[in-house]
RNA sequence: GGAGAGGUGGCAGAGCGGUUGAAUGCGGCGGUCUCGAAAACCGUUGUGCGUGCAAACGUACCGGGGGUUCGAAUCCCCCCCUCUCCGCCA
């Protein structure tokens, strides 16, 4: 959510900046919503002014036994116009939150300008990828090693599900909780169990609503499934006014996400790349505003130790405008190397959302003892995606006959094992 | 799911149709006292929005939304949440 005050202090800077996240000049066609808004807000507390007055004037002759009929009759006829003139008042305000509420987050200015993710910047890599012998993909692997059924999933559930079974179900499970014990003992993130199922404000508050609903389930009960559990976490302090001293707050979860991928029909459709249902480690800090860009690094860092300690090459990149999401000021990709796919993919997206969900959420904290509060900032990262961790393992460790290594830093995660192999038919 | 109780300022807790943005206590802040501190005493202490250069003024807010009334924290309706008991259940 924008400042309606930046706006109005200055609309060409707000264009300016909408203008890089593709977007026509907006400034002007808000600026009047809100001008008459206002003018509407001072006729009503006019109105309102004369009625609080008047009315106090009617039980004063009331209790010296006058009679108050001529203001009485006075108010009852200024109802009308009040009413008239509250609906307008509402309805102007919803338009002007609906539009805003709609609108992206300001970029940083270093944010490189770009149509779509193939004007996203490189900015390191680490570790080689590994030369293999033969290169199956995942699900070639997962299947032959007889613990991956896509089979009984699609039978259960339909497209976009995975079930895994034996060693691989529980490498999964391995996965998480290596992540897990990563970040909260060597990192300062204090584990979280959120709930699954969250209210509607809550998912507006972190930005999904109103505009994403349709990347979204939703109970029966009008609960909506999270999409990632940046949105319980971050949606911890909606609404608080936190003490300075406690910040900066740093939140991590092993959770389900659930998503409907819709608009992603026909993309990687094979395997468990792209699915309904996922688990992920998520990384959520609640900062002040001048700590965000370095806590933005920070997290990045986190991250990225994940996929060292699991010895899994990856690249960062820095996505350009039109690639960053709706809520970022700015966001870092890290991508792990799929040797089946031949490609670095996705594997953690790390951003700094600055006071935009912050603001959304009411979200607030104060220095000791200041009167005045400010609106917190919030980031969020994967750390990381465990099913596409869990993929990038099976491909960067596979042997030849269709084994798989595992990582040193998972094996105690494993009961000691070193290799997952198939199960005998 | 059934029955009941309740949601008021940072916290506790009054108020139940008019001068109540809200008693009182605790906490916070400032001061007196003190070498200093504690105690005691005095004073002060909510937020959003609008108008205004400012001082200030206005307005809204007692879980949320409607309604009754000249006037609502107080009366009525709907919703949400919390707690207790019963039932069911991982």
């Amino acid at each position: 959510m924008h400042d309606i005050r930046l706006i109005r202090e200055n609309p060409q800077a707000f264009d300016a900046a909408m203008a890089r996240r593709g977007l026509d000049p907006l400034a002007a066609q808000i600026l009047q919503i809100d001008g008459s808004r206002r003018a509407t807000q001072t006729a009503m507390q006019e109105a309102q002014a004369r009625r609080n007055e008047a009315s106090k004037q009617v039980g004063e002759i009331k209790r010296t036994g006058g009679n108050a009929d001529t203001l009485m009759a006075e108010v009852t006829a200024l109802k009308d116009k009040m009413a008239e003139l509250e609906a307008k008042e509402k309805e102007l305000g919803t338009q002007l939150d609906g539009f805003l509420s709609g609108l992206p987050n300001r970029l940083a200015d270093e944010v490189p300008l770009g149509k779509d993710e193939t004007d996203n910047k490189e900015l390191r890599r680490h570790g080689t990828p590994p030369t293999l012998a033969a290169t199956k993909q995942h699900f070639e692997l997962g299947e032959e090693l007889g613990q991956m059924d896509f089979t009984n999933a699609a039978k259960l559930s339909g497209a976009r599900f995975t079930m895994l079974t034996g060693q691989l179900a529980r490498l999964e499970r391995a996965i998480g909780n290596f992540m897990l014990d990563l970040h909260t003992s060597e990192f300062g993130y204090t584990e979280v169990s959120p709930p699954l199922m969250v209210r509607d404000e809550i998912v507006y508050g972190t930005g999904q609503l109103p505009k994403f609903a349709e990347d979204l389930f939703r109970t029966t009960t009008g609960l909506w499934l999270i999409p990632t559990a940046e949105v319980p976490l971050t949606n911890i302090v909606n609404g608080d006014i936190i003490a300075a001293e406690k910040l900066p707050l740093r939140l991590t979860a092993r959770t389900p996400c659930f998503r409907s991928e819709a608009g992603s029909a026909g993309k990687d459709t094979r395997g468990m790349l792209r699915q309904h249902q996922f688990y992920k480690v998520e990384l959520v800090s609640i900062t002040a505003p001048e700590e965000s860009v370095a806590e933005h690094e920070r997290m990045t860092q986190c991250a990225e130790t994940v996929l060292k300690r699991l010895e899994i090459p990856f690249r960062t990149i820095v996505l350009c405008s039109g690639d960053t999401g709706f809520c970022s000021t700015k966001t870092y990709d890290i991508e792990a190397w799929l040797p089946g796919q031949n490609a670095y993919r996705e594997i953690s997206s790390c951003s700094n959302c600055g006071d935009f969900q912050a603001r959304r959420m009411n979200a607030r904290y104060r220095s000791a003892g200041e009167k005045n509060t400010s609106f917190v900032h919030t980031l969020n990262g994967s750390g990381l995606a465990i099913g596409r961790c869990l993929i990038a393992i099976m491909e960067n460790f596979q042997n030849p006959d269709g084994s798989v290594t595992l990582p040193a830093a998972l094996r105690p995660y494993m009961g000691g094992l070193e290799k997952i192999e198939a199960v005998k038919a």
